[in-house]
DNA sequence: GCCAACGTTGGC
DNA sequence: GCCAACGTTGGC
């Protein structure tokens, strides 16, 4: 089972956002490296959801990838904010996966609690400048951080 | 709100 | 194929 990582923005789509509505498509990644990442998750896989462009960024549950890369319907509506003119239902250039809500974690695993841990150093999401939104969890970073994870329910995990 | 860092676009 | 210009991300 592989681990990745996704960002989202909590005034657009948050952990608790996901733990009411259990299941969501992970729609509206433009970015490719970041929709190649989505092409590579399995059913299955664990995803670090994480809160990025807020007070307090940083880890704050879980979620499993339930449906695996298939093609994104908003990149060719024209009614989208996701809207791309360069997508059409028969060349749809990007993809979205299906995630489903695991746990979610006490309080939130800072960014900068992360930043402050040598062991994550080359970790993209740590790195300098490094924006991208969905990343994976190299194995030697997933020993870093899942004996720090506490979660809220332990009966789900 | 600022701005550094980065990805993408498009002219040449 | 280069690279300047532009738009976006996301921490601070």
């Amino acid at each position: 089972m592989a681990i990745w990582l996704m960002k989202s923005e909590p005034d657009e789509f948050s952990i608790n956002d996901l733990k009411q509505n259990t299941r969501e498509y992970w729609n509206g990644v433009r970015n490719f490296q970041a929709r190649n990442f989505m092409r590579q998750m399995r059913e299955g896989d664990l995803v670090l959801f994480y809160h990025s462009s807020c007070k307090t960024p940083g880890i704050v549950g879980t979620a499993y990838i339930s449906k695996e890369a298939h093609p994104d319907p908003s990149c060719w509506d024209t009614q989208s904010v996701y809207f791309d003119p360069k997508s059409s239902p028969d060349a749809p250039r990007w993809d979205q996966v299906q995630i489903r809500f695991d746990n979610k974690l006490k309080k939130t695993l800072t960014l900068t609690t992360l930043k402050s841990l040598a062991e994550l150093n080359g970790f993209p999401l740590v790195a300098k400048g490094n924006r991208l939104s969905v990343m994976p969890v190299e194995d030697k970073y997933w020993k870093v951080i899942q004996p720090i994870l506490e979660f809220d329910a332990t009966d789900s995990h």
